[in-house]
DNA sequence: ATCCTCGTTGATATCGATGTCATCAATAGG
DNA sequence: CCTATTGATGACATCGATATCAACGAGGAT
């Protein structure tokens, strides 16, 4: 572990020079390579330990033409408001990690603009998240020429494979759900804007159209529980009859919720509410809320999956829906 | 653009050809130096744009010996329950991403195995989050002998630079808030095992020592809603008289506060409670939770600012505690 | 006219690891 | 005994950008 000379930072030429091979031999020895002895391989293995020796990566990289390394694009990281920072995205990156890491790639995580301006970066491809309602920077990633894949839904136009939860089913799921408690007319909360939020809103009307039930409104509003609520108000004010409310997100139905309880409108009992995500909001939340599961884990391990595929050309499933799973609390 | 060529990326030398300069022309002149002349300059950014050139960032980074990478390594990524990520390190990234990248340093996010293991990973700096309860995990990436800030609080023998809430006077804060609530009789949950937790539990028996309260006990429990319910239930069962809580973190505080609840126990009427944090279930939680904010963003600016400055042999604040903020609200 | 300086540009070596091809010894086959 | 083959190792060139130092022309001073 420690160093041999003073401030140098040991390389093949100074393991070779040790172990009196060349370095060209202490570089196949190092990657384990049949070609050289095994005695000598293992001998140089100690060397290169004792020595403290650390391959130089970009010496690598630029001669094998490739950094094992996939970056993570991130269009904004929300940290303005850090009590509604989305969970689902920590967890997402943390499922990358655990499939990028075994299949040797680095993780590299950039914003949507540094990964644009800076030609510092040689990712061997790209994973965008969280493209949000920008479709355009899809495409100004795509313009790249790398390999990429995308977390969300997928955009008309743009060639990228894109991977994502299930939302239409999801939404469907909910609008089910609504139904089976008996609950006709119903509110749809979220921005549409985002294509996610979008399809999550097509399923739910989808499912609607073949039942008695009615889509009495679908207002848009942030992702926040205080945006939620101002909605909700908004819509009481305006005299809106609704007994069940399907949310992006359980931001929105917390808010959401919040409001009509202080109306006094009871939840369950008046108005049934489902979220979408399962945060840790909707198990903490009184009372605890009904949501549609997306599953940051798989998600995440997805994406690495796909990239790997991708970078290694080989071909790589072509599912590209995740299921979503209701988890049904008290909301509902 | 668009490529000249085939599949052939493009060069400094390919654009210095078609700017008929030499490479090392270009390379100043993309790099803005004084020394090309502004036209010829201005020139070369143009031909270097048409045909889409990039960096090779390999290339490069061998030449100057430096990566302009820094190195995030992670301890665990907490998945095993996404209900229960800790969304704090997810902002603290984020504030991380916003000071590392004007100074022009790309984030390689890493766990602690990987980053042990993999000899290929060539950072210039590392930050370390989330060394938990091993220290010893600290002393190993010490020893990589490359420019380290650990998030957290100071370990005794580990000569790293550590940067940190200040947990010591987040827990004196709760304590003169709780006393100043008129309570007498404390309960304080968390794992001392962990170094942050352990301070925050000395700030607050400090603060408690020169007061007429007391500490009627300091029972162990991890960072769960669940877990921390099951110990409260233990020390009511148990015959535990207590007034007051402090709970290490707010999804403890959550959990103990729905433990009482259950047993109609009044929050805050019988027993007041403090969290830690500012997660988004405090403000979410019904009763919402009075608690210690401890501010990611912030923590993510202090940590990028501290290893670049290393990095780039600046001495560097000597600021290592990061102000905390009491945010009252229903529990208390 | 000669020398010097300044401003601008280029030739060359270099960073550290690896692909390609050459080398050389030992062994097998005839 | 000689040649073909296999196994193990090395010499050299190479990846693309940049540090270093040399070169060169224009203009000013002597």
């Amino acid at each position: 572990m420690s160093r041999t000379g003073k401030g140098e930072r040991p390389t093949m030429e100074m393991v070779a020079t040790l172990a009196g091979v060349s370095t060209i031999t202490v570089s196949r020895a190092l990657r384990g390579s049949e070609l050289v002895r095994p005695e000598v391989r293992e001998r140089i293995g100690q060397i290169a330990n004792q020595v403290g020796y650390r391959m130089n990566v970009a010496a690598r990289s630029l001669r094998t033409r490739e950094s094992r390394t996939i970056a993570v694009v991130i269009d904004q990281f929300a940290h303005e408001n850090q009590s509604h920072a989305d969970p689902l995205l920590l967890v997402l990156i943390g499922g990358l990690l655990e499939t990028l890491t075994p299949a040797n790639y680095s993780t590299l995580l950039t914003t949507h603009e540094h990964f644009l301006a800076s030609s510092a970066v040689g990712a061997d491809g790209a994973i965008i998240v969280g493209q949000g309602e920008n479709a355009h920077r899809l495409r100004q990633v795509a313009a790249l020429n790398l390999p990429i894949v995308a977390w969300g839904e997928p955009v008309p136009g743009v060639n990228v494979k894109v991977i994502g939860s299930d939302n239409q089913m999801g939404g469907k799921i909910a609008a089910e759900h609504l139904i089976a408690r008996g609950r006709s007319r119903l509110l749809f909360l979220g921005d549409t804007k985002h294509p996610e939020v979008a399809a999550r809103l097509a399923g739910f009307r989808e499912a609607l159209a073949s039942s008695e039930a009615m889509l009495v409104g679908a207002l848009p509003c942030p992702f926040t529980p205080a945006g939620a609520a101002d909605a909700v108000r908004a819509a009481l004010d305006e005299g809106k009859q609704f007994d069940g409310i399907f949310a992006a997100s359980d931001f929105i139905a917390a808010g959401a919720c919040d409001a009509l309880i202080e109306r006094d409108i009871a939840v369950p009992g008046a108005v049934s509410i489902v979220g979408f995500d399962d945060a840790p909001v909707a198990s903490v939340h009184r009372p605890s809320i009904t949501t549609i599961r997306q599953d940051g884990a798989m998600a995440g391990h997805a994406l690495g999956a796909a990239i790997v595929d991708m970078v290694e050309g080989r071909p790589g499933e072509a599912a590209a829906a995740l299921p979503v799973e209701l988890v049904v609390r008290e909301t509902s």
